[in-house]
DNA sequence: TGTACATCAGTGAACGCGCGTTCACTGATGTAC
DNA sequence: TGTACATCAGTGAACGCGCGTTCACTGATGTAC
């Protein structure tokens, strides 16, 4: 039985994720700016200075809320791209993987405000964060590939001056596939998570009514933009 | 000379003024939830309760400056509506609309955070805000308008659940526009900021290198997607 | 034109608050022999 | 298996700090007669 390792390192274990689910739990009723080590100490019945037994400061415990909020978007995304009813519909695993998106960002807005809202001031997130920030990235990615390995995806057009940056971001993130397309999915990236943001951040409000079926609308398009399903 | 408003009328203008420009700067250097009355007191010369003579709270204070910013930021886009070289090329109006938009974004991304980033927390948008913060909108409208008139606008696909709602938004934002299109324009409105706030925050740091032109690229593809120039 | 009163910008002290971080400490858990 | 020592989680007090807001006040500007 060489699973027990000792009561030490189970109660950290457990304690580190006590502290990271009471700073969400913060997060979400006063956002990360607010985000205090005091308060979450005081909620959980310790003393403010034993919290730097597990997080050398405020930011690194920031840290480690946005890594683990990259890492559950990023699995969010993945876990809808496994269950496609149809794997050669790819415009509807396209929607399926922005629905999911767009649900896990609903469900916990302050966790998305944390990694895709304006950056928290003074704090300058650190290499750990790279690694999970690309899953969402790589996800879209993979269905491209699938169709393009389909022969169902169409290239759209790009304008000249824009090649060289094409062949690099294709070298870089897609090898392979048509340096057009990477274009129109990096643009489809960056455009799904404006349509999230003004959901979440409440630029819809008093304007668009009927979200969920906006969405499936305007994912449906953007796929058809990036030139799948034609 | 009735111009002349007294001492203390002109003053008080000033004296407005020369804080919000202060805020605006601390702003610039902290972030919107690290600003402080104190801070910009300070700054001025002035003693902190000072401040209560022009702004009742530091929410009323930064309440000004949203105003302000969706005011530039949309004034800045009626602006590019107006030189257009040729007005009967919709696309390249809508581009250069949308340019003027990034333009204003980088070069003062606190005030864009402000508007376009995670909400301030514990901050409600007052109804003052509303209005401002329409003009983009109405800008990007009015361009499709006109390529209506021109008989230059072909409406995307319209997904029939979305009927009702596309008639409601007609109705309330654009009325007289195939709804079809007006769908198309508020979700490339998110989907314009969605471009804009991934280069603002940092988001396409080591993914995008030439900017300027992706950004022309993806604009361009927008203009397509609306509708624009067939 | 001159005077009496009202208005209002700015002062300075104070209120009560919460914050991040450091430090010397106690006492329980883990480890080596 | 038992003992001696090392490790480490958690304590409690303290540091120095900045914040928003209120309040009674002074003195300059504006207004009505």
């Amino acid at each position: 039985m060489s699973n027990i390792r000792g009561a030490r390192a189970r109660a950290r274990i457990e304690v580190t994720a006590a502290i990271k689910d009471e700073a969400r739990r913060q997060l979400a009723a006063e956002g990360a700016a607010k985000l205090s080590l005091r308060a979450v100490a005081r909620e959980l019945g310790m003393v403010s200075s034993a919290l730097y037994r597990y997080f050398p400061s405020r930011d690194d415990l920031l840290t480690a809320l946005i890594v683990d909020a990259y890492d559950t978007v990023g699995s969010a995304a993945e876990g809808a791209l496994a269950p496609a009813p149809d794997p050669r519909d790819h415009v509807a695993r396209w929607v399926a993987l922005c629905e999911a998106i767009r649900e896990w960002a609903l469900a916990h807005p302050h966790e998305y405000a944390l990694i895709y809202g304006s950056p928290v001031p003074g704090y300058t997130a650190p290499r750990d964060t790279v690694g999970p920030a690309a899953r969402v990235g790589t996800a879209l990615i993979s269905i491209a590939r699938d169709a393009r390995d389909a022969g169902r995806l169409t290239p759209p057009p790009l304008a000249d001056e824009l090649r060289p940056e094409a062949l690099r971001l294709t070298a870089e993130f897609a090898p392979g596939m048509p340096p057009a397309s990477v274009v129109a999915l990096v643009a489809a990236w960056s455009q799904l998570f404006g349509l999230i943001s003004f959901e979440v951040f409440g630029q819809f409000h008093r304007v668009v009514e009927e979200r969920d079926a906006f969405f499936r609308q305007s994912v449906t398009r953007l796929a058809h933009g990036v030139g799948l399903g034609h």
